[in-house]
This record gives C-alpha cells, sequence and structure tokens, in this order.
DNA sequence: AATATTGTTCAGCA
DNA sequence: GTGCTGAACAATAT
C-alpha cells in the first residue's frame, strides 16, 4: 500500500529490524524485479554487506549499505518488506529474500509484481534522473514552494497532486483524502484556486501525511473523518448525509463526497 | 467470468 | 511544454 505514509512507515519498520547486520545471501525468487543490472550482480553485491541506514525520497526506499551502492526499493502497488524468521511466516509472495546472519530475513514482498529493487551508487542523480518534484515531508517542500508549483498548472487538482515530477509522494488514495479534508472537488482546475484555498490545501498534505503515517506506526485505525476509512461508492460521508461517488480523473478512480467537495 | 486495483512509463493527440 | 487518455506491466481479489 505504498504511497508515501506507508514508505516513510516501511523506513520505520526497517530501521527498527535490519539494519546493522551483515547479510549472508542475498536470494533473488524473481528476476523480474531487479533493474538496472543483472540478479547475479545484484546477489554478489549484496553478500556480506550491512544496510547502515535507511532514507526515503516520495515513494522510493533507499537502504544505504557499507559498500559503493545503495539498494533502492520502489513497492508498485502492492509491495512490502517483511522481516520474520522462521520459513512458516514466510509470504507467498516474496520476491527477494536478504537472509542475515542472525538468522533473520528480509524479505521483498510483491504480489503484483510492479515493484522494483535496484542498485545505485548516487541517490541524488537517481532523483535527478527520475524528475521527482520535491518529497511532500521534507523541508524542501514549504508552503511558498507548493504556491509555486501550483502557479503555472491549468489541469485538474487531483493529477497535480499525484504528479511525482511536480511533488513527491502523493498517490491516488492519499489525493482523495486530501481532498476530502480540503472539500475540494477532485477535478476542480488548479488555475481557478485561489491563495487561500491552495493554502488550506497544502496544510491537508501535511495533516493527511501526519496522521496516516502516525496510524500506521502505532497500529491505530484512521480517524472516523477520513473518507479513506469508507472508500467505495455509495459509502456514508463521513461529514454530511451525501454519500460517496466515483469519479474517473487521468485514468485513475477517485472517490468523493459530491456534496461536500464542489468544483 | 469480467472487472477493479494503492504505481510508473510511454505513446499519441489536442 | 502542458494536459489528457489509454495502454502495458502482472497478479490477485471480488
Amino acid at each position: 500500500m505504498p504511497e508515501l505514509p506507508e514508505v516513510l512507515h516501511f523506513k520505520h519498520y526497517v530501521e527498527s529490524t535490519s539494519l546493522n547486520q551483515s547479510i549472508g545471501k542475498a536470494e533473488i525468487l524473481s528476476d523480474k524485479v531487479i533493474s538496472n543490472t543483472t540478479a547475479e550482480d545484484f546477489s554478489k553485491f549484496l553478500k556480506g554487506q550491512t544496510f547502515k541506514s535507511a532514507s526515503n525520497y516520495g515513494k522510493y526506499l533507499f537502504l544505504h549499505s557499507t559498500g559503493d551502492r545503495d539498494l533502492v526499493m520502489h513497492f508498485g502497488m502492492t509491495g512490502q518488506p517483511v522481516y520474520f524468521k522462521n520459513e512458516h511466516k514466510q509470504q507467498d509472495y516474496a520476491r527477494a529474500i536478504f537472509h542475515f546472519e542472525n538468522g533473520f530475513k528480509l524479505a521483498f514482498d510483491c504480489a503484483q509484481m510492479l515493484g522494483k529493487l535496484e542498485l545505485i551508487e548516487d541517490k541524488k542523480a537517481f532523483i535527478q534522473n527520475k524528475e521527482l518534484g520535491p518529497d511532500i515531508s521534507s523541508d524542501e517542500f514549504d508552503e511558498e514552494t507548493f504556491l509555486e508549483l501550483m502557479d503555472s498548472r491549468r489541469g485538474m487538482i487531483k493529477s497535480s497532486l499525484m504528479d511525482q515530477n511536480l511533488m513527491a509522494g502523493i498517490g491516488n488514495e492519499c489525493s482523495d483524502e486530501i481532498l476530502f479534508q480540503a472539500r475540494m472537488h477532485p477535478k476542480k482546475k488548479v488555475n481557478e484556486l485561489n491563495e487561500d484555498e491552495l493554502r488550506n490545501l497544502y496544510d491537508k498534505i501535511d495533516m493527511v501525511v501526519k496522521t496516516n503515517l502516525d496510524c500506521l506506526d502505532h497500529d491505530k485505525e484512521l480517524p472516523d473523518s477520513f473518507i479513506l476509512k469508507e472508500r467505495s461508492e455509495g459509502a456514508d460521508c463521513p461529514d454530511c448525509v451525501g454519500t460517496i461517488a466515483k469519479i474517473t480523473v487521468g485514468g485513475r478512480s477517485g472517490y468523493f463526497c459530491p456534496q461536500c467537495q464542489h468544483k
């Protein structure tokens, strides 16, 4: 479930389980998830390495190794890291497994096979190459930056929020929640938004990301005021008597309350 | 059985 | 260059 809050949660998960342990073996179960290099080179490099720290940028998770290359994980639509010891706890969809010398293992799990593992030499260059916008959880993404980014936009707000080249981290579900919290229609044109509306939107991005992350990290349910709790057609709006409707924006399915969220 | 799905990337067209 | 659509990628769940 990897949008930025999930990726940050995964970062915390990996930090608390998989750092500072020597990798005895890097097992590749599906070659398809390895990009940039061969499965053989990938395994060979990681054997004997140790993950020293983790960081993220947008939906990408970086595991910094003791060697001259770092591991990048991208989870696609259904990926997740799973730390375990006993084989019977192993997930069905592990595509790669890092075996640590203490007997524990970290699996790169991804049912849909849309996830990617990559070895890179330079994180900055990697980000530049992907042409990612500022990470929405970083200091770089301040309110003025957000206003500037939206300044030249003319399309629909939901599409802009999800555009990784504009700002990195918001996916389909988060964008629905942000727009619901701001009580804004997904198809609202960005150039029709005034400064107050944009500033409010910025605050909601921050709130949704922080709330989401807090719930994931502490295994809590989302607040009842969130549309993500009942994100399906015909569900009750958390705030009014309306029902949730489905809409297609930029080829993705969005859910919103037509009564609360106006154009 | 048909359809939908949390992401990315590319092609085509206005 | 921007914006929008559709497709491909692949597997699973309903």
